[in-house]
DNA sequence: TTACAATAATTGTATATACAAATGTATATA
DNA sequence: TATATACATTTGTATATACAATTATTGTAA
């Protein structure tokens, strides 16, 4: 992913001006990779990510806020990435009985099964968008997104 | 950014799987940094591209596929965010007359204006986002990047 | 115990974006 | 010169997202 030749500018671009466009080609990039597998499932990442917040609570619900803290992309509106999720029969929501306000969501079984459908083709996927890198490449990577 | 941290969990992830999700958090706090920037001025991140661009082509008017390509995030709706900016003052639209199916889209003095009024905040912002890069780890951190 | 502030989620509304279909123009071909 | 095909942009429509306002509930201090 060349920023030059994606963005097509001949022009030499100051080294942070140009880290930030990098950053945000490599992102949409990979971000419409993810989203295109996701596709024929008729799911978005958002959505996606939801589930998997929910996954990770082992049968224990979670409240709009939880999930809302554990998204990689926080919405404005978890409400209605939630209906979705209703509507699709993935997720459960019911009123927390301790607290009235608060609302308790869980993971179907439905919902479950369907995550297990899509791991494996998201994993290739992960692979494949990765494949250039060496496991020290990675970890030097990760170590400078730190940085941030 | 700790990913472990953001997303609030305790849980080992997969180096890959890991990578991905940091890239994804990194880039929405960049993002985020930088529209805020943009906030006051009442434009969004994909409008001021667009004015860069135009910028770029130093009174060379753009079609609108040209403005497409150059485009850090692709927008299937280019046309609309021309309208935008039109509205505003801040570029002009002409039919081509050599190609009459073609549009010339031209920034005007207005916009250079605007433009200009923003560069210096920008240019703060994003030193900001990077303070913590020696120039070392910005050139590691591009050639990393060259590899998705 | 009442009044007020804080919390949690939902709803309304405006704007943004994705995607497909439509419009208008130019080019190629029979 | 008709007709088909390709090209460049625009428009329609459904969905997504941002942000503010609202509703409902709970906690707390006078």
């Amino acid at each position: 992913m060349n920023v030059e030749k994606a963005i097509k500018t001949s022009v030499e671009i100051p080294l942070k001006k140009r880290t930030i466009i990098h950053l945000s080609l490599v992102y949409n990039k990979v971000n419409e990779q993810v989203a295109l597998t996701l596709k024929p499932f008729e799911i978005s990442v958002q959505q996606f990510n939801v589930l998997r917040i929910l996954r990770g609570q082992k049968g224990k619900p979670a409240n709009l806020s939880t999930i809302n803290e554990r998204m990689v992309t926080k919405m404005s509106n978890t409400t209605r990435l939630v209906d979705k999720l209703i509507s699709k029969k993935y997720v459960n929501r019911t009123i927390c009985k301790h607290n009235r306000r608060k609302v308790e969501i869980s993971i179907t079984g439905n919902g479950l099964d369907f995550l297990n459908q899509i791991d494996g083709m998201l994993f290739n996927k992960e692979e494949e968008i990765l494949r250039d890198f060496s496991n020290l490449e990675l970890i030097q990577f990760n170590t400078l997104l730190d940085k941030f």
